[in-house]
DNA sequence: GTAAGTACACACTAAAAGGTAAGTACTATG
DNA sequence: CATAGTACTTACCTTTTAGTGTGTACTTAC
């Protein structure tokens, strides 16, 4: 194990740690991934297509406005396939694309561990709220 | 696979899907580990014990405000160990509780992912920026 | 005919998050 | 003796994020 990040090879660095510089790209996408929504939003669809007040129901205390612009974020980033019928009223379905079902799998490991370890986390908290 | 989210059991949907619910205590440590900082602190901490000053290098734009208020907020969640020594100039060294390592290896499992798939998710972004 | 549902967009406002700069108390280094 | 480093805190201000309410164009149910 290493206890200095000194210690690591340099390949290793660029592979494994290039979100902790403040300029990879790959931080505009966890920001994506990890924001208030984008969780809960990927873990929604992560068991099945919705349509969008489905999805609003489905995320507790979302906003229109907010689940729209969580939703275009992630298509925008390849994660979420939006399928519009023409129809009227409107009838949409948000569905996840393979490389957002690989992604939802890794949200769901963290959702799941915190879900799953509340008890111990709530139990190590000092006091209070 | 299910893909319409009303043919799963109501105990699976309890453990497995409580986040979704607004009122949950897991959004809340959710929200702490998922914040801007939160992620890169818990991976940056994965790789072994820092110091304060370290861990602001390591963690490419944050600053000291936000640093020391994350390293609060996931010490008192009982994911961080902090050991201060009393001796001047002051020397603290901050490092994982086994709960904390637990975590950071989901983190890892979500940012490792976007990292080694960043070439694939920016292809499949349409244009620009 | 009125209300509700569909999938949003837009404008306005409120709240939260985050950055900057300064201060602390003391030491080691040049 | 001035500067830099240690680990923060506090005050102030800007930026980002999010909520609220409204409108659209049309249909179905009451």
């Amino acid at each position: 194990m290493t206890t200095n990040p000194s210690n690591t090879g340099l390949a290793d660095k660029m592979r494994r740690g290039a979100v902790l510089a403040a300029a990879c790209p790959s931080r505009k996408i966890l920001n994506h991934v990890t924001s208030r929504w984008g969780v809960l939003v990927l873990l929604a669809l992560g068991r099945g297509t919705h349509r969008f007040a489905e999805l609003r129901r489905a995320v507790g205390g979302v906003s229109e406005k907010m689940l729209a612009q969580t939703l275009q974020c992630l298509e925008a980033d390849g994660f979420v396939k939006r399928i519009a019928y023409p129809v009227v009223p409107p009838h949409v379905e948000y569905s996840l694309t393979p490389l957002g079902e690989e992604l939802s799998i890794r949200v769901e490991g963290l959702t799941d561990w915190i879900e799953e370890n509340l008890p111990r986390i709530m139990e190590s908290r000092p006091v209070s709220e």
